[in-house]
DNA sequence: CCTGAAACGACCCCTTC
DNA sequence: GAAGGGGTCGTTTCAGG
């Protein structure tokens, strides 16, 4: 589907807060409640909205800690396989499989190391998994909510230096 | 802060669906509308919810590529430095500095496998870079929107196999 | 523009310490 | 008897048509 800078302007007001009414939303983008709504309703029957939620801090949830995993599986695993086995672990927050050494790499939140620990080992004890290789988070430095940014503008990155 | 089981189920739901009424909320986790917005105001000032935010679709969006870039850096680089330099780039979605042999890993977004290039070429020739190693994402498998789970009901995994 | 509904604040009640 | 948390009600504002 097509998006024109209404449109994007809108998704990047609902990002920032999804709670504001149509009406402020429309004083930003220069458009009515109305129509700021009917467009609303057109991106997520679209599919370029998919719904809204509250961020959380894991922080205060107890979620303390987290980690990247590489998996490296054994030759004829298919990424199906993988999704089911890491889909059952709520601390599995995000997988995907990747080019390079490794098959697949995962990232993990947990309450502590000692949680880290565990379920990498319960990772490992996969029958697909060879090895594993885990990097803890020293600290996290960027965590942008997405969708803010805009790639068909061609302002594609900031130019540092 | 202290988070009861009210307050975890009240959060579950928010991040299910941010929109819901409190009369709705209420009626899932067993209190009157009120009482459900006295606690999620709480929520909010105590910091446990930063925000509501629209859950996009990237690919809609024309975001159709990530990629994860392990960044090696020279010896007294700080980790601020790392934070100031890759926030510039709206494509770096996340960043942390992890342990391991690389000093940070980068998550990327990007419109294509070109527009990954030209980020990583600019990532590379910033001053404290001494060398990268990406993965192209190959396809996504899991993408938890973050908070469901409930770390202090110590069903901390489910146990496949 | 109009109607129904939800948010919001005020007030009271109950419990607990 | 004071403080924290919940329910009820009335008013205002928004969503939705």
């Amino acid at each position: 589907m097509e998006l024109d800078q209404l449109d994007r302007d809108i998704i990047a007001a609902l990002v920032d807060d999804a709670r504001q009414t149509y009406a402020e939303i429309g004083q930003q983008v220069g458009l009515s409640a109305s129509a700021v709504k009917r467009r609303v309703d057109r991106l997520r029957e679209t599919g370029a909205i998919t719904g809204f939620s509250a961020r959380v801090s894991p922080q205060a949830l107890g979620w303390t800690t987290e980690a990247y995993v590489e998996l490296f599986c054994q030759g004829k695993t298919k990424p199906s396989d993988i999704a089911l086995a890491v889909n059952r672990f709520p601390e599995v927050v995000a997988a995907a499989t990747i080019t390079g050494e490794a098959d697949a790499l995962l990232h993990i939140r947990a309450t502590d190391v000692r949680h880290v620990e565990r379920v990498i080992e319960r990772i490992a004890a996969m029958a697909f998994v060879v090895r594993t290789k885990s990097s803890i988070v020293l600290s996290r430095l960027v965590d942008t909510p997405p969708g803010a940014a805009v790639p068909e503008a061609r302002n594609e990155s900031a130019t540092p230096g």
